[in-house]
DNA sequence: GTCTATAACGAGATAGAC
DNA sequence: GTCTATCTCGTTATAGAC
């Protein structure tokens, strides 16, 4: 009885891989504005109320390769993480960052999908909320630890975002100061901005060494967090060296 | 004859308007990918053959749709530098920036069709490079008008992006330094991940007030690119005060 | 219980004959 | 330009195999 529910529940892990695996192709191919139940179930050999099975709807399946899209990110990000987990914040912020940007250079489609524009008619549920914030709980995570009791803060913060820096501070890390969790959801938003301009064509014919340019776009974006003296205290490392991958 | 070339020049620019802006009711409902010559025709009581007469495919719609796009954002952002013109440059560049976000806050879709996710089978043509680099040209400007004379230039360079960095200042304003040219193009690619992360929905849930929130990260973008201190020599300001709109 | 297949719906796109 | 026959789509109801 195990061994059939064992092989029940492993064939149908299959197919839903083998789903949305063909699912991803048509992404590819056709964008997620085109993506079919019936051409799926087609390219598959099996007949499109069969899918239902799997997938109660064409937009359950959108929200699973959203899901997937973001956990793979995810992974990516905390796997190149993991490798340099000892060394300073900074070095581990251009990591993780160099580990976004090679992601999307790899997965296109799926950071079109993730990161891109919105897919007509379809709006994600909420459950896409924890994979989503897998990069930013990464990033939330090194600037914390930089900022470990030391009172870095750099930059001021106008009167009319006092209130709203309080609130995302206490909402995002409660530890961390509200100027620098304000900082760092905006270089947070301006990773994404250098990714996707780059990813979507908007450096052809302007940038052309774009790791060397991402690379120290996102040393920059650093500094701004308050990641420049990490632990260093005496000699201190003036302007933006080379850490990274 | 004079009067009825007139005439019928008229009625073509009439037309094509229509078919644009009918394209663009469609663009908002179902995206850019879906864009159908038919459709267009049919819900102006047209004839889809008819409208070869005025766009030779789908392709050159949406070329037009996307320089129209890019040239209203420029004409945007033109004027409303234009009333702030005299002002020091760290005002005129956060003018600019909240006139992009309040552009594509008013329209959406276009900011989706240009800035977003490329359309699958679509590749835009040389045609759009100009209407494309309008907002960059002016930046481009603010900043050389702030640098005039001055040797403000902040960040230092890492060893293996100084060529491209040469290259990119070469190409977009030999006046300014290399490091000002590549924390330039940084910027504005920064520039658009705050404005895209806001539209597509991923500040749900983390920035309420995004209107203070942006303002104030784009006149830090403004300290990156040394806007700081414009031409005030003395008492200086200190802080992000609040220029902006 | 779990799956697949058949058939059908209403809506829309499409291709071609006229 | 019009009309029609034939496709697509998401989704559901139903019936039967394992």
């Amino acid at each position: 009885m195990s061994t059939a529910r064992g092989a029940r529940a492993r064939a149908r892990i299959e197919v839903t891989a083998a789903i949305k695996d063909e699912a991803r192709r048509q992404l590819a191919a056709e964008g997620a504005a085109k993506l079919s139940l019936r051409a799926v179930a087609r390219e598959l050999g099996m007949v499109s109320s069969a899918l239902y099975r799997y997938f109660p709807s064409r937009d359950d399946l959108l929200t699973a390769l959203i899901i997937d899209a973001y956990d793979s990110l995810g992974e990516s990000t905390e796997s190149a993480h993991a490798g340099v987990a000892d060394a300073a914040p900074r070095e581990r912020w251009n990591t993780v960052c160099a580990a976004a940007r090679h992601w999307a250079l790899d997965h296109p489609h799926e950071y079109a999908l993730i990161y891109g524009s919105p897919v007509p008619g379809y709006s994600a549920p909420e459950t896409t909320i924890p994979a989503a914030s897998r990069v930013g709980l990464l990033l939330i995570g090194i600037v914390r630890d930089a900022h470990q009791g030391k009172g870095v803060a750099r930059p001021r913060l106008p009167a009319d975002l006092k209130a709203e820096a309080k609130r995302m501070a206490a909402d995002l890390s409660p530890d961390l100061p509200p100027e620098v969790v304000t900082a760092l959801v905006a270089a947070w938003a301006q990773l994404y901005g250098l990714i996707g301009f780059e990813l979507f064509g908007q450096f052809n014919r302007v940038v052309e060494d774009r790791e060397a340019f991402f690379r120290h776009a996102a040393d920059q974006l650093a500094h701004g967090v308050g990641l420049v003296f990490p632990q260093v205290t005496g000699t201190a490392s003036k302007g933006p060296g080379g850490s990274g991958v």
